[in-house]
DNA sequence: CCAAAAGTGTTAGACCTACACCCATGA
DNA sequence: TCATGGGTGTAGGTCTAACACTTTTGG
């Protein structure tokens, strides 16, 4: 049975062409249908639709997610969302902040826990999304229209992006397995939205013991081509149990 | 009217003789009746009460909070529930994890969302508790045997209290209006679980210029008397906002 | 050979760590 | 006058910030 007043929702972020991206999408209740239980679940979903058209509208975008079903747990819920809406597995997801404004959803009192997860886009195909009308990813500066309090949720899902990458290495979760260390740079640059000095970068990153040489190269680029480097998940798991100072 | 599948829970941290406690409740319904605004909610809680034998028990106990009414904003309530249980009103309060296993609470499927208070000792006064059979001070290395998941909710809060004061200047909350150099060091100490020396921390925190010198020391103490500092809220505020490295 | 981005070293100042003794107070 | 905790300085090492030119690649 559908928690008609617990939303799970999911703010998920790309980096793609120098660019910070959120994922979102258009729901629809008889696509829903697929991933839901039970017929209950799926005529309370549409009751949901039907109170609030925006969610049928083709110029409003939502968060991934959908109500929480008694039969789940929270973060396992949060996960299957997450992995039927992008065909992702093992993707970065960490509960950030639940909402609870009275008015929030008009005409239904319904909590969101909310979460982000950080996305490798390489292993993100958008033809994955069999519960959905429409999936898209948007520019973080530039979103579109969206329902409810959506842009608030994404708003503080960048702010705790922001807190999480000076204190933990998360950040490489969101660049392709091998990656240049003007990459990483700019993912940085651009999640803290300011210039970093580029010796003093490579300088600080290097000494962190996180990066390993691939020995290998970019190739078919129209200047000096960069080396690629990988990250040392061990070292990674080791930072993180220390708590580490990544101000960057 | 309750939602009955949510309910919001603080742990409510306090610093006195040197050590971290934390506040904890045993909850009667019939005391929770005044706290509430309707008889409909009134009879929701003491089903739920009726369904979990631990709730009533003396040897049990819990976090100070309650089931969440819909006509209540979360944040809002959360505070509430703190001012009542307390009698304290401006108190540092953050919600720090929604807790949301499917069996965390038998025989109800509820998700809390978990806050964390921090308690400066001077103004704390137990005897305002009218909704409470009893409320309770306890070391944190020593709690009392606990009803459902709120061992686990308890660890979490001191988790992230314990990252919180490496990078914000929280742990001012937890001290008097006026403390001594080593009340603070102690109570870093207490919180992050290990020793610092006492020359560097009194040159870092004494360089951060938080500190406003009070010129008043502490009087009838048997060895020599310390210096009382307050701490500079415009200052600290500032820090917040610039989001600072405070370890220590 | 040109355009474009990759890659690199030094210096001055700030900050961190380790470490041991004298001081003020009340009993 | 004693017991107790308060209070202080220095030196060596590490980290940070500021700064400009050469290298490699494909077109």
């Amino acid at each position: 049975m559908i928690l008609k007043n617990i939303s799970v929702d999911c703010v998920i972020f790309g980096f793609r062409n120098d660019k910070l991206n959120v994922l979102l999408w258009q729901a629809e209740p008889e696509l829903l249908e697929k991933f839901l239980t039970t017929k209950e679940e799926y005529e309370q979903i549409k009751i949901i639709f039907e109170k609030n058209p925006a969610l049928r509208s083709d110029n409003y975008w939502g968060l991934i997610g959908t109500h929480l079903p008694s039969e789940e747990d929270l973060d396992g819920y949060a996960k299957k969302v997450l992995q039927t809406a992008t065909g992702l597995d093992e993707v970065y997801l960490k509960q950030f902040k639940t909402f609870g404004a009275i008015n929030r959803v008009p005409h239904l009192r319904a909590l969101t826990v909310a979460y982000y997860a950080l996305i490798n886009p390489d292993y993100h195909d958008l033809k994955l999304s069999p519960i959905a009308k429409a999936v898209k990813w948007f520019d973080i500066n530039n979103l579109p229209d969206v329902i409810f309090d959506v842009k608030e949720i994404i708003e503080n899902a960048l702010k705790k992006l922001r807190e999480e990458v000076q204190y933990h290495p998360a950040g490489f979760h969101l660049l392709p397995e091998k990656f240049t260390l003007t990459q990483l740079q700019t993912m940085y640059e651009v999640i803290l939205d300011k210039k970093l000095d580029t010796r003093n970068f490579r300088k600080k990153i290097q000494n962190m013991g996180l990066l390993i040489d691939t020995n290998q190269k970019q190739t078919h680029v129209a200047h000096r081509a960069a080396k690629l480097y990988s990250f040392d998940v061990n070292i990674y798991r080791h930072l993180v149990e220390e708590g580490l100072n990544f101000r960057i």
